[in-house]
DNA sequence: CATGAATGAGGCTTCATTCAT
DNA sequence: GATGAATGAAGCCTCATTCAT
């Protein structure tokens, strides 16, 4: 439909060149179609750019969800390594979705601020809630407290493999997944050093 | 002096709108001179921010070597430490730096693509020197391979406390902090699980 | 009908806003349906506005000729009098139908202009004759080059008084019409002065 | 100079095309220079037309009251004559000014319709004062209810002589001005019916 | 050093219009 | 009768840049 192709348009053109050089004129031509037949689907660049930032963010947080669904029987090792693993898929996946993202988290355009911020919060709550449970459930010996640590020390180990997504070629972050999962392993106990 | 407020309100400008939103008549008006006034020192706009963004990487490694050389003596837990807060001092205390050089990362313009990756390379060799001398110095027991092993997983941590200054604030980002420091300690066996 | 809402449309969107601003869109909206649907009516935007001026001036000429007739059998005095406040009456009750009027006057457009001025002289040409007869029927006495400069002068009141709908206000526009009655009464020699 | 003749070129197409036909490029071209020239004078179309309308009705004032001046010591008939044939003659000189204020009297633009209001009463205001003083300085057995009565109509004559300068040609207009001193010698006693 | 004045290119957007449904 | 979808042309405006002063 043209309406999503606009929008896929709006991401990657976003991706590249940031707001202002995501012209109407580059993403209509990515879609295929003149400028002037976006404006009968957006009411101008500002609401299109609104729309596909939050499609962007809901899209994100489902995946999320979906990663941990589908391990969600597993034990908490597994369930990280899920997590970082799916985080780097999805990333590497969605190139443009992901340097957008991150634009947005640096520099948020004013319209975006607020449902930025509040994207953040209910991602980080349910990822806590979500942990805190699954730790809870596996390692029943774990108290809250030593859980909400581990928890912390996993989001550290998480966003610098979320950076990293950036600054490594595929071989590199492979082993950087390694090093992490390894941080962790350690972390539950599971290694003597 | 003038050329290098003009400068500074570039990477200022740029921090907040990036390149295309980044105009000469904004970059002017934050000086307090004209638009055509900035032609007297640069060609055009693109050597401007060439001008702008080779100053930035070559300060940004500046500063992380300085804040090595002075914790140069210190055990390799405190230099960990140092890195780690040294890092987040000055990215806070640089923050369109800081945005501008996360930008040049995800969506890196043509003309600095280059340099930007010789940097990154640079900075990472000699992280990796710097690290592997003074873990040998510390901690002569560990074999070189076991100091790879760790320099790698402190990069991580490096990187996570890194982006995680974009999405906390001060409080929690020192409890992060903190668990960045645990973690190391933990994997230069220091504690006992 | 739709058709006849399209030109009340239009008009009512020239009054406001001139050829250029009265737009295909907002004539659409004010009548309740899309833009395209106009062109099932019209060819295009200058056939609807031919239209609509051609209507407004017949609108125009009717409405005279319906005060005369009205009044037809009165002396002449009382025929000034229908005149004046007929004029007043109907320019009050289409406000869009006169500024369009006042315009197409000031800045014809090239296609009607040759319109308008057939019309001009039609009115002219029908008031004159018209009153001449009246006045003719009512004071035999007056001779026909007295009676034609009475009608030149009741055409400069008449005029004034039009203009000054524009200008005043309903209680400051009542009192102009008094004294543009009291002159017609003096100038019929009705008042020792 | 420039800012002046782009002025001139606004006024000039508003009074042929009104506010939405008197477009950037056609005032620039009447001017000789590009559209985005006009950008370093005015700051947008709006201000640069509120600018020419300001100018046009203080120029409005300024003429009526040079035209009192000029005949200041002369009788109250040789006055309004002198108004009469001053208002003709201006507004013949200044059509295009002419046009753009009977525009702004039918369809004010929102921005300016408080100026106009007030340009209006401030011209009723000094007229009615200053024929209020010249009547009583010349014919000083006129009351002053009597004065404030044929003022009155001569603004009615006044107002009909200045929209039939739009309806007639040179000659028919003379002798309409003719028939308005006529009526105005009556008005003030000086013929026997 | 600095800027007033100017402009070609290109940005966003609206316009009248078309045409298949 | 009506409209959803599309578009070429044109509208306003900003941009980077130039150049004479």
């Amino acid at each position: 439909m043209t309406k999503e192709k606009i929008l896929r348009a709006a991401i990657n053109q976003y991706s590249l060149y940031s707001y202002h050089g995501a012209t109407m004129r580059n993403i209509a031509k990515e879609v295929g179609i003149k400028p002037a037949s976006i404006y009968f689907f957006y009411k101008n660049k500002e609401s299109l750019f609104l729309d596909a930032f939050q499609n962007l963010l809901k899209d994100h947080l489902g995946q999320m969800k979906q990663i941990l669904e589908d391990v969600h029987d597993e034990p908490i090792l597994s369930i990280f390594e899920a997590l970082l693993k799916g985080t780097v898929n999805y990333h590497k996946k969605h190139e443009a979705e992901t340097n957008v993202y991150i634009s947005l988290v640096t520099s948020p355009p004013e319209e975006i601020h607020q449902t930025l911020l509040e994207h953040i919060q209910t991602f980080d709550k349910w990822m806590n809630e979500s942990l805190l449970e699954l730790i809870r459930r596996d390692k029943p010996e774990i108290d809250e407290a030593h859980s909400q640590k581990l928890i912390k020390q996993f989001s550290v180990i998480l966003d610098g493999i979320f950076w990293e997504i950036k600054l490594y070629n595929e071989q590199e972050l492979k082993q950087q997944i390694d090093e992490a999962l390894y941080i962790m392993k350690v972390l539950l106990g599971g290694i003597e050093e």
